[in-house]
DNA sequence: TTTTAACACGCAAACGTTTTCGTGACTTTC
DNA sequence: GAAAGTCACGAAAACGTTTGCGTGTTAAAA
C-alpha cells in the first residue's frame, strides 16, 4: 500500500534536487545525460506520473470540463455526453458530470460545486425549473468570473454565451411538410407547454408548414401536455388525452409529436382504436431515442444528432478555454445543428 | 472578467494576513469579533469560495470519484451513473466519467488519466475487450497505489476488490421457472458467448431451472450470439439466427433472452412468423431497459435495479475512502443485488 | 596564471489553502 | 512595578509541480 511516488521522493532517493528531477524528466539540456538517464530509469521503475492536482493548481488549469444536464437516463442526454466525452478526451480533457434532475436548486448547487476551481468550463442544458423561474443569476455569476459556458438544446436568449442548438423550427416544419406531402389533411400536434423553448419552436414549425400549404391550423388539433408531472402519471394522462383528441376528431390522419414518448403513445392509442399506422394515420416524432427503432411499427423521426451536438459543444468550449486572447472580445456564437428526417414505418 | 477572489487578495485588501482571513472565515476564536465580522462581510460581498484544487492538494483528497463504463448510451449504465451520482452528491463528492467504449486500451488510458490524483477512488465495469484479454494489470497497479476500486456487474474473481453484482444466476433461474410454471415445455435460450461472466451465469440459471423441473436441456435450443460485432450487423444476424431456431424447432413455446434486444428480436421474429406472444410463445428478457415498457407486447423482464447498484457501489467506495484505518485489513465485500421479475404482456 | 565561458545543478517562488507555533501588546495579579 | 497570563494576529510550512535565476566547478581561452 504505497502512495504514488512524487518528485520529492525520487529526488531524495537519487540524492539530487527536486528541480533536477523535474528537468531530467523533461529532457532539459540543463541536465547531464547521465543524470537524465538515471532519473528516467528510476521514474519508469516506480511508474512516476505527475500529480494532476498539483499541476492544476500551478497552471490554474484543470483540463476538465463540467457538464450539467437535467437527467442522464435519457437517450438524448447520454448521447450528448458521449459526444462531449469523445472530443474532450481527444483534446486531453476529462469530463465531470452533474445532474440537476430538472431542479433549479440542484443546478445551482452543482454549478457552485464545480465552479470553485474544479473545472475550466461548463457545458450545460437548463433544467425545466430554471426555465420556469427564469432566474439565471448563477449563469451570469459564473461567467463573470471568467468561466466559459456553452449551452445546448435548452437555451435562453437572455444568457449571452456560446450555444449549440438544434434547428427545431425547420425540423418540425419539414416533418409536418412530409406528412402533408404524404397526403395528410388533418395533422394533430402533440407538444408540451410553451415554457421550454424547443417546444415552442417546434410548434411554430408545425404552424409554418401548415401555413405554407394553405392549411388553416385548428386549435383543437393541438394538444399541449403539462410535462412537469411524474412520469407514470404523465403517461396515463397522455394516453387518455390523445384518445379524447382522436375520438373528437376522427378525421385526423397525421400526428406530429415533439418527443418520442408522445409519438409512441399516439401510435399505441391509434392501434387500440383499431386504426392502422401508417395507413389510417401517419406519425412522426421528434427525437434521437431508441424506442423509435424498435417500436411496432417503427417510428419516423426527426433526428437531432445528439452526439454531434455534444461534440460541437465540447469543441466550442475547449476553443474558448484555450484562446485566452479573445477574453475581452466576447464574441459568442450559436451553432445550429441541422435535423434529419429518418423515415421508418410510421409514415408512407 | 475578474478571476475568482482568493484569500491573498482579501488579506491584502483588508490589510491583514492570509492566515487571519482563513481563520476569520472559520470563526476561529483566535480572531477578534471585529475582524471576523469585517472579513466575512468582505468575503460575502465578493462571493469568496475556497479553491477546490488547492484544498485537494493540501488535503490529498479530491472528493471526487471516477466511474469508468464501457458505454453511456445504454439504459443500464446510465441508471447506474444516476445512482452513483445520487449518493456521491449526497455525501459531498463529484463524479467524473470515463468511457472505455468496450476497448481495453481506452480503459487503461482513462484509468491512468484519472489515477494521477484526480480522484479518490474508482467505480467501474469492465470492457468486453478486457474481459476477453484477461489482462488486469491496470486494476492491480491502481489498487497497489492505494486507490480503492469498486467493480459492478461485469466482474472477475481474479481481481480482489469490492464488488456489486446482480444475482444473475437466480434471476435467470426464476425467469425460466416462471416460464415453466406458465406451462412452457420447450424453452429456448438466447445468450452471448461465455466470456462475459453475466452471460455465463444466466445460462447456468437457465440450466438449473430446467434441471430442477426434470427437463432435459437441449443444446439445439441454446443460441449463443457473438456480441462483439457491430450493432447493425449484429441485429440482422440475430434475427436470422432466431428465425432459424424457431423454424427448426417449431415446438418452442418459451424464450429466455439474456438482454433486452435479444428478447425484442425474438418477439419480432415470432410475430413475423405469425406466432402470437404470449399465446404461442412466451418471452422473458433480462434487462433494466426502456424498450420493454413500450414494446408490443410489453416485455416481461428480470429487472437488475441498476440505479440501486450504482448507489450501493458509491456507498461502498466512499465508505472505503473514508475509513483510512482499514487500510491494512483488506476486507473486500461483494454486494449481491436481488433481481425482480417484472411481469408484463409477453408472458401469461 | 588569470579570465571567461560552459556546464550541471540547486534555490526559491508561485499556485491557494490550512494549521501549528511564535510573538508583541495588553491586562491582570501579587 | 514586575511577573504571569490573555488576546489577536502573523510567519511559515506543507501539499506537488514548474521554471527563472544564481552558483560552484571545470575546461577553454588569453
Amino acid at each position: 500500500m504505497k502512495r504514488k511516488i512524487t518528485l520529492k521522493q525520487i529526488a531524495r532517493e537519487l540524492d539530487v534536487s527536486i528541480s533536477t528531477v523535474s528537468k531530467a524528466l523533461k529532457n532539459s539540456k540543463e541536465i547531464s545525460a547521465d543524470t537524465i538517464q538515471k532519473v528516467q530509469a528510476f521514474a519508469k521503475l516506480y511508474n512516476y506520473r505527475p500529480n494532476n492536482i498539483a499541476l492544476s493548481l500551478k497552471n490554474r488549469k484543470t483540463n476538465t470540463i463540467g457538464i450539467i444536464i437535467p437527467e442522464i437516463v435519457h437517450h438524448f442526454f447520454s448521447k450528448v455526453i458521449r459526444g462531449v466525452e469523445l472530443v474532450a478526451n481527444k483534446r486531453g480533457y476529462n469530463v465531470i458530470i452533474g445532474l440537476s434532475n430538472e431542479s433549479f436548486s440542484k443546478e445551482v448547487i452543482n454549478m457552485e460545486m464545480l465552479a470553485n476551481g474544479s473545472i475550466d468550463g461548463f457545458i450545460l442544458s437548463m433544467s425545466k425549473e430554471t426555465l420556469l423561474q427564469q432566474d439565471y443569476h448563477h449563469y451570469n455569476e459564473t461567467m463573470s468570473q471568467g468561466m466559459p459556458i456553452v449551452m445546448f438544446d435548452r437555451v435562453v436568449s437572455d444568457i449571452k454565451c456560446d450555444k449549440v442548438i438544434v434547428d427545431d423550427f425547420n425540423g418540425a416544419k419539414n416533418a409536418v411538410q412530409k406528412l402533408i406531402s404524404n397526403n395528410c389533411k388533418h395533422i394533430a400536434l402533440i407538444t408540451t407547454k410553451d415554457y421550454v423553448s424547443v417546444g415552442r419552436l417546434r410548434t411554430q414549425g408545425y404552424l409554418q408548414a401548415l401555413e405554407e400549404n394553405k392549411i388553416t391550423p385548428q386549435a383543437e388539433l393541438i394538444l399541449k401536455m403539462d410535462d412537469t408531472l411524474d412520469y407514470e402519471v404523465h403517461l396515463e394522462k397522455l394516453e387518455t388525452e390523445i384518445e379524447h383528441l382522436f375520438k373528437a376528431h376522427k378525421y385526423i390522419d397525421g400526428v406530429f409529436a415533439v418527443n418520442e414518448l408522445y409519438a409512441l403513445s399516439a401510435m399505441k392509442v391509434a392501434r387500440r382504436m383499431g386504426l392502422n399506422v401508417p395507413n389510417d394515420i401517419q406519425v412522426i416524432g421528434f427525437t434521437d431515442g431508441v424506442l423509435s427503432k424498435h417500436s411496432t411499427p417503427t417510428l419516423t423521426t426527426v433526428s437531432q444528432h445528439a452526439q454531434l451536438m455534444g461534440e460541437r459543444a465540447a469543441d466550442l468550449l475547449i476553443d474558448k478555454i484555450e484562446s485566452e486572447f479573445s477574453i475581452e472580445e466576447e464574441q459568442f456564437q450559436t451553432v445550429v445543428i441541422n435535423t434529419e428526417l429518418v423515415e421508418r414505418e410510421s409514415t408512407k
